[in-house]
DNA sequence: TTAATTGCAAACGGTTTGCCACGTT
DNA sequence: AACGTGGCAAACCGTTTGCAATTAA
């Protein structure tokens, strides 16, 4: 987890490709379960260990959301989320707004700023329908 | 957990007092050590009982941030947050940024937003200061 | 050949929960 | 008496890791 050179690995390969084409922001055990259909003696402790290896190269976004899972996003430009409180499901919020308080916060703090997360919730179009509650 | 008329106890009034008078936005185990002190045979148990009913309360709030554990916060009022990368510590960022991208947001996706979180990430004056890595 | 990758299964770690005794109303 | 609360320990569950076999370079 050092200095390893990666080599390539039809895992790691088909996993990034699933991530980029999903809109879904999909959690560990989706993915594991998405994948196994190509690779059927899969195991999760692949799909862990590629996901972070995706992340720390940075072609993919870990969403520690407020759901107990995480979910991986392959979309690394800066953009928001929204998190639907009653199912869980997360989209893409669209292009993230002012980065105004930002310096402001930096100076007040004195933290170095790298990034930032914003993420909104409610409730999604689809929890709103199905009412109740 | 469902229709409770909490009673009073002392274990919950003192543990929502430690987290009033504490910024450092402290993890559950922190909270259990501070309170065992008071309270000799506390049990975790009875910390995150009565840490989910705090929150269910509207008295606490729940920083699920980057690192695998939970953090608490007695302010619930808007605030930001600046999460130390290197040593996991989480600061207020000050007053709340303008929810700008807000209304847009929920337009273009069709949530009913109800709340949202902005955090920032970086390095914390401490960590910058002893340097390397 | 050499080091990364994988499957498997056990371990991890924060959190949750079932059980029963105790405390509050 | 009725029911919330707490201690204890086991269970949970997403994630991590050690190991031996496999595979890419």
């Amino acid at each position: 987890m050092s200095e390893s050179v990666y080599k390539t690995s039809k895992h790691r390969t088909a996993l990034l490709e699933i991530l980029r084409t999903t809109k879904t922001h999909p959690t560990a055990a989706w993915l594991y379960e998405r994948l196994k259909e190509r690779f059927p003696d899969l195991s999760q402790g692949t799909v862990y260990r590629n996901l972070s290896i995706l992340a720390e190269l940075g072609l993919v976004r870990v969403l520690r959301s407020g759901k107990t899972f995480d979910r991986f996003d392959a979309d690394v430009t800066p953009h928001d989320h929204m998190v639907c409180e009653r199912c869980g499901r997360v989209d893409d919020a669209g292009i993230s707004a002012t980065p105004a308080g930002e310096q402001e916060a930096a100076r007040a703090t004195g933290y170095l700023v790298t990034s930032r997360r914003l993420d909104y919730y409610g409730i999604c179009p689809d929890c709103q329908r199905s009412g109740d509650r």
